[in-house]
DNA sequence: ACTAGCGGGACTCCCCGTTGTT
DNA sequence: AACAACGGGGAGTCCCGCTAGT
């Protein structure tokens, strides 16, 4: 029971790493089990097929996220009353987290199953929507706290990625639109940002 | 001669399709060329093995993309004589392309190829980086050409997937930062209209 | 103990309609099991391995077809001193318990085993084959006992069941001819009631 | 192409052979092919999976069987213009064939289908039911001529083989019945057969 | 510019049975 | 009387690529 636990997690966490380097079809069971010095059997008592296995591997990489988030943002709202100052805290946190990883960042999950949806079942795709969507809500959250007390200049949002996951075509749209208004920003003379009827 | 070069421009749309649903490796020759209506001594034909087919994917899909890229910011180049201005028509341009396509945009193939890496030879992955960073010097040009004009107020790049791409680990992190220093922008003491957020 | 007695009575009861619906190889343990309810270090405390329970099971269907027919049988001589008689009112008391079985006979489990001889150990094709036999020697029993009393017109008994079950390859033929025979007999001059016919 | 047809035909007869001894899970394509020395690819080649190997395997058996039975009753009949005689010669002949067989009937794969019938997709399933009903449809039609001529005396027709294969219950019932009137025939005083209210 | 037929080699899944524990 | 965890060993499927033809 204690020793079955361990095994698990232990497959869960090889699995990880094998599908961010080449993905879910390229990683073989075969190759998991013999890093975790295990047999065949020994994977199939723990996960009933290749699928449960992605789905349990999903699970754990978003709770593990959002245990970060909520981690690095909370500290960081502790250090400052102002939302945004607090939201710029935590950004610079996260930054140094991802900074300190010892080969980079080892890449997103969500991304790697949104590039291969075809190959998961109906659950792992929901999986990933439900914490792409949690994650958006997390930041609108940030941004509404921040709005009520500064007034904004510019919209965001997400991205090709996002607009898979989430079967949400216009997003791509709408975030090079977002982009465009940062450039703008970026280098326009202090105010007056770009409006809409002067430019296109 | 020409049916030949027909056939294997089908072949090719075929496998970037199934590639962008399911991911390299779990696009079978097989399948492929049962939508194409050939058997697989003709995929032979056309195809020294699978990462020919690799290579020719992705290098059509790069000169798709810079000749779209080209012609947008192209013709907004022609519409103004402000670089900053030329950008911005640009962007408006890509986005209403993006727009117009009939359900959403397909995908990266070049993100897809990065989240499976091992599975392709030395000349795709630099095919793939070579692109990217294309696409970044075409970017950092028009960056320069404004900066030379106005006075810049931030700084701006890549993303994971850059990061993965180009093997540059600080990247997420200089990432990170820029979008902080955007929403630094975006809520600095300036009237505007309202947004909302959310990140890639 | 009295537990364990049922346990093992439910299993070879699943494992009987398993066989009888797939054969004896294709009934794997792990759906019996799943079936009864427990695990599979359950199933190995009843029963030392898969050719056990083969044998226990065919033990099992014997004793009660012997049984079945010991009770026919018996009561039908109670009922008449007249040996054919007996076994004309037997054989009407039979097909009646086989009328009301609820969704007809399951089948016989010696057939069964007969199609898959090569499956099991020498002691379930034995058990097998002594139980034809001992249903032929009943039956010649009944034959004779009436042939004593009325001279008889003809002759019969297996087919190719028996046939492969007994290893007698003549066995075929001489079924043929008896179903000959029959035929030669209901069609034979002397008045009845008209019939259709077939073969097994 | 010519090639091609002797490879599988090869298959199909080891496959048979083997079914018939051991059933058809317990057949495995490995074995088949190590038989027929060639390797798997050959046989998913000329088979897409295992069931189509039973689907042409029971093709094969019933187009046989047919041809077989035709011929025989054929040439009975061109030897008596007596349709009971005729009967009988065929089923004297028939039992001939069998006699000369090597080493006694092989078996019937139809009865080997039907006792492990979970295993076949319905396609398998009716084509062995169809061709029962065309064995059944014969013997009827023959035995219809005979009665034009000669007045019957009784009735027959299936088992439970048949009646498991045409999902009939009641067709074991009606079989011992006909044994039974068999029975009487074959002890009975010659003219009054065993009536119904007489016996029961 | 293709096709028929097959080699060789995974890969997923499953299955029977064992060992240690309660 | 039964469970957790796993060993060892295929079975069936599929896939990439080759050769010989046409």
């Amino acid at each position: 029971m204690r020793k079955g636990a361990a095994t698990r997690e232990r497959l869960l966490a090889i699995a990880e790493a094998a599908v961010l380097a080449k993905g879910f079809e390229a990683t073989s069971i075969e190759e998991i089990i013999s890093e975790a010095g295990i047999t065949k059997s020994g994977f199939f008592y723990h996960f009933r097929d290749k699928n449960e296995l992605a789905r349990e591997m999903v699970r754990r990489y978003v709770e593990a996220n959002d245990a970060l988030f909520d981690d690095v943002f909370g500290r960081a709202r502790e250090l400052s009353d102002d939302p945004l100052q607090a939201l710029l805290i935590g950004l610079k946190l996260l930054a140094e987290v991802m900074a300190d990883l010892p080969n980079g960042h080892p890449g997103c999950l969500i991304a790697s199953v949104c590039y291969q949806e075809r190959l998961f079942d109906r659950e792992v795709i929901e999986l990933s929507a439900r914490s792409v969507r949690s994650w958006n809500a997390r930041f609108r959250g940030y941004f509404e706290e921040i709005a009520a007390v500064h007034p904004p200049r510019a919209a965001v949002d997400g991205g090709i990625i996002m607009g898979r996951m989430l079967r949400d075509p216009q997003r791509l749209e709408r975030q090079i639109m977002a982009f465009r208004s940062f450039v703008g920003l970026a280098f326009a003379p202090a105010p007056a940002p770009p409006g809409r009827g002067g430019m296109s």
